[in-house]
DNA sequence: CCGAAAATTGACTTTTACGTAAGAGTTTTT
DNA sequence: AAAAACTCTTACGTAAAAGTCAATTTTCGG
């Protein structure tokens, strides 16, 4: 059930996308010959649809978690696939596993990260307590 | 308490840790070259000690996270400040703050995708389901 | 001590992900 | 209608992060 909720725009500018998103149209072509978005044209004039816009959503995610486009467009490729024979679910079914153990390893190290940081931060509490003493 | 566990091995070699890590000799030159890293040196070769093959582990989880060499050096150049000046001192946790935000919205961009990972496997599932009873 | 294997520096090349600029057409605003 | 704002394509430029030679040392096992 789509077109659900609160009316959508059905089109939305490349401009307004940019502004929304904090990139340049350049970048947005860039993608669509990239293969990841396909916007409809009007004339020569992009529009993009609420799907579209919801890609790119995708698509900042994964630059935000350091996936390169190519891994972006796997991933993307794999929301977009439509039901077809067995053989090829169970092919999408072990991609999905694998980008998903990937994805636990990201999450570990942002942990591990975490863990570090907080030492850092207590360190420099105990210091200033530490100064806050001497004084 | 350094030195407290099991025996460490004092020096590696560098390719050792290119083995270890999967990066090339070049690749620990340039994080050298990038302040990343000092080894020490024997004449004009490297000698690695335990410090900075951890300091490698931490590149290597900046790199998986997507952070760039120059955001992985502010990070590690956190752990390294030696206990300074209150100023210094509030500075260095408004940093960690910083870049906890940054981590905390990585791990959330995790889950989100993990969530429609989720949703891709369980669509194929169910397309699996269907074609047994097809069939 | 000697030759193979490993390490070094330096320079040039490549890939990715856009930035930037030019030139032209459209749509909107005033 | 003129100006301002937006859009398009094409093409060249660039920064980051290494990859890839090339031409030496250096180190190590026998």
């Amino acid at each position: 059930m789509p077109a659900a909720g609160k009316r959508m725009r059905e089109f939305y500018t490349i401009t307004e996308l940019t502004r929304e998103f904090g990139v340049s149209t350049r970048t947005l072509r860039f993608y669509e010959d990239e293969g990841l978005i396909s916007p409809v044209r009007r004339g020569r004039t992009r529009l993009f649809r609420p799907g579209d816009r919801h890609l790119i959503k995708q698509i900042m995610r994964g630059k935000r978690l350091g996936f390169s486009i190519a891994e972006i467009r796997e991933i993307i490729q794999m929301y977009r696939e439509e039901p077809g024979e067995a053989g090829q679910m169970r092919a999408i079914i072990a991609r999905v596993e694998e980008k998903r153990a990937e994805l636990r390893q990201k999450r570990k190290d942002i942990e591990d990260t975490l863990a570090e940081l907080d030492q850092v931060e207590e360190n420099c509490v105990n210091r200033l307590a530490e100064l806050r003493v001497a004084s």
